[in-house]
DNA sequence: GCGTTGATAGTTATAATATGACAACGCAAC
DNA sequence: GTTGCGTTGTCATATTATAACTATCAACGC
């Protein structure tokens, strides 16, 4: 999937970023949080992962179906969604709640929901690094003597790139 | 839908609260809200209305269908998801993402996308009108220069009736 | 190596959630 | 009362997700 480091168009983002390194990242991340648990990271969950992290975007499980129709077969909407629940069981991807897809988690190692930035205009998403927002929450929580368990905190708006300056 | 306030059996959460009374406000918060927009406060909205406050939990598209069938005739899934949106575009009710499905909104004069504490064991929703947590969420979304529109807040976890003391 | 076992993946069917397009109706303004 | 527009009805279909069962694979003990 990946492409072996070529010189590529600069976009917007890459300017940013070499994403092909955080692809790459992301996947050895997954093998050794799987190898750590006992799990076993095997050909369709890494396709899976790939695909998700095509992008910074939010990933369709049907478009990921289809996509992986491409590149292997015998796949059906259940090996999908299996394998996006292994992957977040595992906090390796996140799913948006508020849009029906998942995108990957760029800080697998904590314990964590996952705080979103989501730009309605170019779909990229940002997931924030801010733990002080869990605290927050936390305190606001407190007033009504709640105990939170997940947080699902989904920001939409615009980002740096998409906002009129 | 809702009865001429007769004695009522005392459960956990009518000890709280007059859960007659609480609808009824919602319905000429909603009459009154529409007036003022020029919008018509139909049957059918009221209706949906009513039934989206029978419980403090949240309302799924597919059973407001069901209930609002036996009501009145000529319900399709169209009908719902209309109204649905209708009220939701006036702030009259919200839709949790978390969980496809809607409750009603408690503060629909304030522009807001509301907040809320999710019991998993009761199911009981609360929305939290703590206005720190959109100043808090903005200051962190500023580190990122990201401009909010609207927040998805759903905190799920264990409501003060239910968590272990 | 060989068989057992449990995890992984394939297969088929169907459930649950949501939208689009167009026709009919009904209320309000004139 | 007619016109016009907002509302509702109707029908069709798209999108998202899960259940139940079978086949396959890979790890382990022997």
């Amino acid at each position: 999937m990946s492409k072996t480091s070529q010189p590529k168009l600069e976009t917007e983002r890459s300017v940013e970023h070499d994403h092909d390194a955080c692809i790459q990242t992301a996947l050895s991340r997954a093998e050794k949080r799987c190898a750590e648990e006992g799990e076993r990271f095997t050909g369709l969950r890494r396709q899976v992962l790939e695909l998700v992290w095509a992008e910074h975007k939010p990933a369709k499980a049907y478009d990921l179906l289809k996509k992986l129709s491409g590149i292997r077969s015998g796949v059906a909407p259940t090996t999908v969604y299996r394998t996006l629940d292994f992957l977040q069981e595992r906090g390796l991807v996140h799913k948006i709640e508020s849009l029906n897809a998942y995108v990957g988690c760029s800080q697998p190692n904590a314990e964590h929901s996952g705080h979103f930035l989501i730009c309605e205009a170019c779909s990229e998403i940002k997931e924030i690094e801010n733990s002080k927002i869990s605290v927050w929450l936390e305190k606001a929580a407190q007033d009504e003597e709640f105990k939170i368990k997940t947080e699902t905190v989904e920001l939409h708006g615009l980002c740096i790139r998409c906002r009129p300056a």
